[in-house]
Parts: structure tokens; C-alpha cells; sequence
RNA sequence: GGGGUCGUAGUUCAGUUGGUUAGAACGCCUGCCUGUCACGCAGGAGGUCGCGAGUUCGAGUCUCGUCGACCCCGCCA
């Protein structure tokens, strides 16, 4: 074999190249063999490049090609040359030239792959990930691994060149009590004792900044051993951002300035800034979810005074339990049938409602409905205002918690929304979801939980409601979201030893198990520690809607599947009882 | 922990009311072909119908169980 370095990509020659010699390696995207003449697209991460294999131009590489097939690894040399006359291919840049080969080495075969790398074929994603060395050679994937790098490499551009220091946290760390499950790693010098996999650097960040580092960020991979979804992946990597003296409002507004950078970039899209501000409380009511897709209106309405006038036992039996009555205006959805709806009951059902009630509006403006009787007119025209109906669209209520009703309405509103085209999936709307509550009560733990996390701060203005009416104090939180997917969270942390054991104590920790469990931030806190604040991002979850994927796993190189296995390496395996005995761990499983 | 969808050739799928030898496309193999680029033409190979029970004269098809992939609820501070 005769190696010979490359001359060029297989990409990037054109007509101004005619007459050179040169060397290219790549694969075999596709042979077509005439007898007399054969052809082969050869392929590498820049394009395709059609070469040409002619016996009177070298016999040997002529008679090579024959055993030549798909996925080959190839390096040829050869004469760069225009296309004859109508031979020319429009949908290839390198279309209009092509090389006649001199010589050709088999870098290496290839067997028949497991399934056909064209574009046009849908394979199952579990074949996918099982090869998914090859899955990654198909161009739509190759597009989205490598946009996903220039995101990171603008990421990285944007923070080193305003000031911000790259600072790795440790992998490494402690298990903390609340929020998600923690990965665990058994400490062998410690016998009995763990590590955790980071959640995410929060503390170690806010350290940072009681540091004097003033601006921090990091690309972190972070873990969660929680329940999978097309979303969510156990370990996945955040932009991890923290600043000290900035407000929260400044924080928003720099982040945007990446985030115009990021589209202008990668899809050559021109945001507008600022970005709009909804409360959370304005976000629950009107979408029904802190993360609303605001592409489309299709806005929720609150219909409780009226529900309350009407003689539906269902709708007064639940506001008279302190529920709401909620509703909203699907278009065009006249036609529906009684299957239809039946099948949109099932939907909300999932979300814990017991029904939908729903009253069509015909084209002369008439209300049809088994409901309607419970109705005075009076009472429909106000409901219908209010959700601003009009002729052919039909209203479906909910009737039952608020929790329940905005997650059934709020699913409502997306799955038609998306059925009747009223998403604009050109659009990239983003929204600064703000002023969410500090804590929400938890019927399970019968206590109060964060929101956010412990760290969060309360807003200055409603530090009193601490202790009087801790569910109506909001919090200095930031959440981003883009067409309907929360991409980044972030809030302005509490800097002062005070409230942070108030807040601790809010939350039932106690003041033994916050120094127990936090001691170490806490007391860093007494030490100076400057106002600051930060925020995080997805980084799959920003990459997933940048190339328009369905699922956090095409932006992942090397994604697990819902049951938290690589289905590649088969991760995680069972292990030798020697490795668990030096790890003082009993054997779990018999398998 | 719960609900749903799916599983038939290497791949993507079709398969009627339970009835003869389970089909198609692409891929693969052999041969022919000097201007193809989804090359073409001729021929060929390829199946434990995910797995296991059951019903039946007879099961890809019906029933139960089980395994796997995906979507969702719970969970994800």
C-alpha cells in the first residue's frame, strides 16, 4: 500500500482545479459499475466527490473497482477533470469536475451494513444507536453533531472574550437531600460512604463567586437518575453561567446577546431583543404551563364567575371545593365528532381530569352542546367573549383543580394547536418566564419545596411572606424558554448567611442539617460573599431545537435509551464480585 | 409505579373473516453493460412472523404471559 497525504477534502474541488493531480480519501458512498466504466461517489465529512475508473486510463484500478463496495475506505489519486458535455450534476458542489483515477488503494473494506446509510431510509432508532458509529455517517446526522459544536464553540467565544473564566468543578461530589435521585459512586478508601454525580455545579459556582471570580462558566455534564423522556437524558450538558453584582434584568439582557449570536450563526435567524417577560402567574393562566409555546394564541380563559351562575352541578361542585373552571376556544373544531371528543377526554384524563365539557359554536353563531341547558344566553355570549369563540370553533372547559386544569388545557391547547397548523414551526419564540412563586406547598411531603432551589432568593419586597404566606412570595427567578421548551433557568442566589437559614428553614431543614449538609456554603456566605447570580442552559435541549430535532438523542452523539441503556456498549453491565467486595458492597441482583 | 403504540426477509413495510408454498420495495450475491449519479438489464439467495404457552382440524392473524424499543403520566429542587 502506498500511502499519499491528501490533497484535498472531498468537498471542495471545482473547475479552477481542472488539470491537477490530486490525492483523496474517503468512503464509499455509492459505486455504479458500467463494465466498460465504473464510478464512485467517494465521501468524507465535506462532501462527495464522483470519481471516475476508465481501463484505458489505469487497468489495475479499473479492475480493483470490481470488488469494490459500499462504505469502502479508499484513498485515490488521480487528474482533476471537467464533467463532459450534460454530465454535469447540479445537486453536488463538486458537480461539475470529477477525477480520473491512476491510482486506487483500499484503505479498508467494509461488510454490508446493518441497515442502508441513504437519507430516505427510516430505520429503527434502536438499530440506530446499536451501530451508531454508522448512524452518525449519514449526512443529517453529521449536520446536527457539528452544529451542536459551533453552538459550543460561539458558547465559548461569547464568555472568554467578555471576561469569563472556564473553571472546572469536580465530578465527584456530594449527595444533597433534595431535588432529583443522585447517581452514586461507592468510595472504596471510605468503606460505606458515596459520592454523588453532580446535579450540576450550583454550589460549587456560588463558591466561585464568593471566590472573587467575579464571572464564571463551564459547559458541565450533569446527572440525574430520574425516569427518561424524549427530553430528558440521565446525563446531559448545561452552560453553566454565574456573575457576581449583576441584577437579574442585566443577567437577561446579556443572555440574549448570545442567544442573537447562537441563531445568527448556526441558522442565520435575526432575533428581536428584548425578549418578552410574562410572569409565571400570567404564563399558568394564559398557556396553562410555565414553559408556554407562545408561536400560536389559542389563549386559555378563566371562566369560574360564570360557571358559578350556571346550573351545571359539575362546574359549582368544584368551584364550591375551591377549584376553577377554565377554558379555551379550539378553531375550526366544529366538525369534530362525538369520537373525537371522546378521544380528547382520554388525552386529559392523563393529567388526572375527569372529563371535558364542551359547547360548539355553529357558522350562524348557535350554540350546540348536551350542556347547553345548565346555560342562560346571557352566560354563553360572556364565556364566549372571554375566550374569544367564533362560529365553527368549539370550547372545552375544565372543571377541577387548578394543577389539573391548566396541564389538561394547557395539553389541549398544543396538540391542536398543532393539529389545526396553527404553530408556525419557522418561528423562534422566545419568552423570560419571571416572578415565579419561591415555593409551592407539596401535599405528599406535606411541606413547603422550592421551585427552583434553596438558593434561590426571594424577592426583597416580599421577604415578610417568609413567615406569613410563604406560596404567595415570589422569587428573583428567570426562566428562558423557546417554543415551549424550557432551555435555561437561572436566578439571582441568596448571598447573606440571614436569609438563607430562614429560607432553609422554610423549606424544613433545619438549622442541625443545613450546616450538616451546606455548612461549607453557608459559612462562605459569612465570608464576604458578593451579591451574584447565574443561570443554566440545556445545551441538548438548545441544540435539539436548532436543527429541528424531535428528540434530545439526535444531538447526542451517543445517547441512552429510555430504560437508561447504551444499547452500544450495553451500559450498565453487571460486575465482577471481587470489584464489588473492594467497594464494601454487598452483590445486588442475581442475574 | 401506571397508561398507550409498535415488533413479519439485512432494512422499511404489506399480509383480507383463522385456511394451499408468507409477499413488495430497497439492500445483498452472480452475469452483462464506456457517461452514470436513486444507473440500467437478466438471474439468484435470503424468514424460528420478538419469545413462551393456550384455543383450534389448522395461528403471522384470536387469548394470556413475557422480552424489547418508543411516546406520555408520576418523577425530573
Amino acid at each position: 500500500m502506498t500511502y499519499k497525504k491528501s490533497s484535498h477534502n472531498c468537498g471542495e474541488l471545482d473547475t479552477g482545479n481542472v488539470g491537477r493531480e490530486v490525492t483523496l480519501k474517503g468512503w464509499v458512498d455509492s459505486r455504479r459499475d458500467h463494465g466498460g466504466l465504473t464510478f464512485i461517489d467517494l465521501r468524507d465529512r465535506e462532501g462527495i466527490t464522483q470519481v471516475v475508473l476508465n481501463p484505458d486510463i489505469d487497468a489495475a484500478a479499473h479492475r480493483k473497482a470490481h470488488e469494490i463496495r459500499n462504505e469502502f475506505v479508499l484513498q485515490i489519486t488521480g487528474k482533476v477533470s471537467a464533467r463532459p458535455e450534460g454530465t454535469i450534476n447540479p445537486n453536488l458542489k463538486t458537480g461539475k469536475i470529477e477525477i480520473y483515477v491512476d491510482e486506487l488503494v483500499v484503505l479498508n473494506g467494509c461488510k454490508t451494513t446493518p441497515f442502508q446509510l441513504d437519507e430516505t431510509e427510516n430505520v429503527s432508532e434502536s438499530m440506530r444507536l446499536k451501530y451508531r458509529y454508522l448512524d452518525l455517517r449519514r449526512s443529517e446526522m453529521r449536520k446536527k453533531i457539528s452544529d451542536r459544536s459551533r453552538t459550543t464553540r460561539l458558547i465559548r467565544d461569547f464568555f472568554d472574550s467578555r471576561g469569563f473564566l472556564d473553571i472546572e468543578t469536580p465530578m465527584l461530589t456530594k449527595s444533597t437531600p433534595e431535588g432529583a435521585r443522585d447517581y452514586l459512586v461507592p468510595s472504596r478508601v471510605n468503606p460505606g460512604k458515596f459520592y454523588a454525580l453532580p446535579q450540576s455545579p450550583q454550589l460549587f459556582k456560588q463558591l466561585l463567586m464568593a471566590a472573587g471570580f467575579e464571572k464564571y462558566y463551564q459547559i458541565a455534564r450533569c446527572f440525574r437518575d430520574e425516569d427518561l423522556r424524549a427530553d430528558r437524558q440521565p446525563e446531559f450538558t448545561q452552560v453553566d453561567v454565574e456573575v457576581s453584582f449583576l441584577s437579574a434584568e442585566e443577567i437577561m439582557e446579556f443572555m440574549e446577546e448570545l442567544f442573537v449570536i447562537i441563531f445568527k450563526e448556526v441558522k442565520d435567524v435575526e432575533l428581536k431583543t428584548p425578549f418578552p417577560r410574562l410572569t409565571w402567574r400570567e404564563a399558568m393562566a394564559k398557556y396553562g404551563k410555565d414553559a408556554p409555546d407562545t408561536r400560536f394564541d389559542m389563549l386559555i380563559g378563566d371562566v369560574s364567575d360564570f360557571g358559578a351562575k350556571c346550573g351545571f352541578n359539575v362546574f359549582k361542585s368544584v368551584l364550591e371545593k375551591g377549584g376553577v373552571v377554565r377554558g379555551i376556544a379550539s378553531p375550526g373544531c366544529f366538525d369534530y365528532s362525538r369520537k373525537d371528543m371522546d378521544d380528547l377526554i382520554e388525552e386529559v384524563k392523563t393529567y388526572g381530569a375527569k372529563g371535558l365539557a364542551w359547547v360548539k359554536i355553529d357558522e350562524d353563531g348557535k350554540y350546540v352542546s348536551p350542556i347547553t341547558k345548565f346555560f342562560t344566553q346571557e352566560l354563553l355570549d360572556g364565556i364566549r367573549k372571554r375566550l374569544d369563540a367564533k362560529p365553527l370553533d368549539t370550547m372545552m372547559f375544565l372543571a377541577d383543580s387548578e394543577n389539573i386544569v391548566c396541564a389538561g388545557l394547557a395539553h389541549i391547547r398544543l396538540l391542536l394547536g398543532k393539529r389545526m397548523g396553527l404553530i408556525d414551526e419557522s418561528k423562534n419564540s422566545f419568552v423570560w418566564v419571571v416572578d415565579s412563586p419561591l415555593v409551592e406547598w407539596s401535599p405528599d411531603g406535606k411541606r413547603w419545596v422550592a421551585l427552583h432551589h434553596p438558593f434561590t432568593s426571594v424577592r426583597d419586597e416580599d421577604r415578610g411572606l417568609l413567615k406569613e404566606n410563604p406560596g404567595a412570595a415570589l422569587a428573583k427567578a428567570y426562566d428562558i424558554v423557546l417554543n415551549g421548551t424550557e432551555v435555561g433557568g437561572g436566578s439571582i442566589r441568596i448571598h447573606q448567611r440571614d436569609l438563607q437559614m430562614e429560607t432553609f428553614d422554610l423549606l424544613g431543614i433545619g438549622a442541625d442539617e443545613a450546616n450538616e449538609k451546606f455548612g461549607f456554603l453557608v459559612e462562605a456566605l459569612d465570608f464576604g460573599c458578593p451579591p451574584h447570580g447565574g443561570i443554566a442552559l440545556g445545551l441538548d435541549r438548545l441544540a435539539m431545537i436548532l436543527t429541528g430535532s424531535d428528540s434530545i438523542r439526535d444531538v447526542i452523539a451517543f445517547p441512552k435509551t429510555q430504560k437508561a441503556i447504551d444499547m452500544m456498549t450495553d451500559a450498565p453491565s453487571v460486575v465482577e464480585t471481587e470489584q464489588l467486595r473492594e467497594l464494601s458492597l454487598k452483590t445486588g441482583v442475581k442475574k
